[in-house]
DNA sequence: TTGAAAGCGGTACCAG
DNA sequence: CTGGTACCGCTTTCAA
């Protein structure tokens, strides 16, 4: 059996008691006493039990994330994988840990967050979702748990949520390529009715307004591949565009090999800005530029502001963040400015 | 205050011994009882406490992963990316969840384990190390703490561990560059000293031997952009190769970028065939063809051998599983074999 | 300041 | 087949 805090007390020949109280740094236990239950510990290597700690205690220190794709998807998407890192980097050093599941289905989701809340496996929950409208939302502020959506929460502003503008962001990556001279600046979104897209779209549609350019929007699926093939449709278009705001930088690369079949240049015959600023980017030949979300701060943000919650600070005056894009330029994009 | 077993056997009218039974689906409890109590449960939404639960079952229901990185450097290693993402696949459906840690020094590894294990955190634990020798092992085995190993345990062959031959997986890459024609076949390996990379060179000289070519190997840190250098100086020099297997994908998308510079054509000029198969090798013009390690099933097995352990079996012949490699055949390898 | 004792919410044994 | 009951290991009053 392993060492209890029973044993401890019995070798220190204090109450178990006084263990519980030198754990928690009781500043009233006698030193001497204090010393030899330490002494005690340390020789035998003693660690309290999570589990009877958190029974008691209500606190698991665990922080749960539920990511929803559909099954192997996770591989591919370097946004999740940067995400899980950054809040890694961010628990480290907190006595927090991080529980980790991965839903493929609204079912999936439902069962994943009666499991995670009602069972009390986690302290609170860092959701991120697009969509976050969802039901579920609705059931964890009724039951009152702790949680942070990175994501838009839409209308509901009682939620505690940490995200970028992304209409903004949209805007300033047009900007830039009316800036850098292109004329005729097209998008490549995602599918609509996707918020993250639908934003982006709207950025877009916003930085082009009061000029003399039309909007040219197209839609794919998400993907290199899709976007690949939605590329050679538009570049081989009669009309085809100078440049093109794409959604993020899976889909700008398959834009990329499309511009390479068909023997377009980048940026001279057509000028790319993209979304996230994975490490993509400095994947491409001349660089990808792209528009940084600056997830660590996001994830940083959410974290500490879960914490906060989790330690009952919860009197916040604006309950959500925005956190500030910025555009790394890259060859993608740099043009010489076309003189008149 | 939410509501617990001792709840639900009042509002049933029945003991809470008999809540625990319907709980665990004991067959012996009369089925008009049991009704009685799981209507009452799903009238109130109980769900057990997961706290109360371990602590008498002991039994978290968690497994660890600790991964060992450096700050940040988790977002662009798709290896790890692909391993979490795998492992939540296959704890999906289990009662299993992922707790993961990251720790980015050997002092952090040090405390985490401690932590991990001696708290009982977690179940079991799955390690990823190439550099198994590590003490860590030892107290794990000493304590008899349930672990998989998914690498190379060195020699020691009382730990449960899953892995590929990393030698033969070597070997097949460049017999496969042999026979498609390749006549000047090098290796760009990672710093020497590490498992992995050791492993792969002694396979593409095994590979080799017998024939009449000579070996020609470098090395170079991971990574796409040191890569790429060494790939500049290596197409550079005198009597540069004609082929090249290389570490892994990230690598290999140096060299290409570095063969596009130079104005050498894959595969005519320069075949390629690297490791892990990632996603980044349909990125890749053409494609890259690159050594599948079939990660998907090495977890599988690892989690699988984890929780049969989990559940007192453990034993077994074979504590060490060699998953098979497979190549993945793409454009950067596949010249039309050269005729005499 | 320290110890005794009452739980936290379950599980599982034992008796009936 | 069901109920009573003794814990699991720790935290936290309440007395001494």
């Amino acid at each position: 059996m392993r060492v209890t805090q029973q044993d401890i007390a019995r070798i220190a020949s204090v109450s178990q008691a006084t263990v519980s109280r030198v754990l928690a740094g009781d500043e009233k236990v006698e030193a001497a006493i204090r010393d030899r239950v330490v002494e005690a510990m340390r020789a035998h290597n003693y660690q309290p039990d999570v589990r009877a700690r958190s029974l008691r205690s209500k606190r698991t220190n665990l922080i749960g994330l539920v990511l929803n794709r559909p099954m192997g998807g996770l591989s591919d998407d370097p946004f999740f994988a940067g995400l899980v890192a950054e809040i890694l980097d961010v628990l480290n050093g907190s006595p927090y840990h991080l529980c980790l599941d991965m839903v493929t289905s609204v079912a999936g989701q439902s069962y994943i967050y009666d499991e995670m809340l009602r069972t009390r496996r986690v302290d609170g929950l860092i959701l991120v979702e697009s969509e976050a409208t969802d039901f579920r939302i609705g059931r964890l502020q009724q039951d009152n748990f702790p949680f942070v959506l990175i994501g838009n929460p839409l209308n509901n502003n009682q939620i505690h949520s940490v995200d970028n503008d992304n209409v903004a962001a949209a805007e300033l990556a047009t900007r830039h390529l009316v800036d850098m001279g292109y004329k005729k600046i097209g998008m490549l979104a995602g599918r609509s009715g996707v918020t993250v897209s639908d934003d982006r779209v709207a950025g877009y549609q916003r930085a082009l307004r009061g000029g003399s350019m039309p909007d040219r929007i197209w839609h794919a699926d998400f993907g290199a591949v899709s976007a690949r093939e939605a590329a050679r449709n538009i570049l081989n278009s009669g009309d085809a565009p100078d440049a093109l705001v794409v959604l993020d930088d899976y889909m700008a690369l398959g834009v990329v090999g499309a511009a390479r079949e068909m023997r377009l240049k980048v940026p001279q015959n057509l000028g790319l800005v993209s979304f996230n600023d994975t490490h993509l980017c400095e994947m491409i030949d001349g660089g990808l530029s792209s528009v940084s979300l600056n997830m660590g701060e996001i994830v940083r943000v959410a974290c500490a502001r879960l914490l906060q919650i989790l330690d009952g600070e919860d009197t916040w005056e604006n309950r959500r963040v925005i956190v500030p894009t910025s555009l790394s330029v890259r060859g993608s994009s740099r043009r010489e400015a076309v003189l008149e």
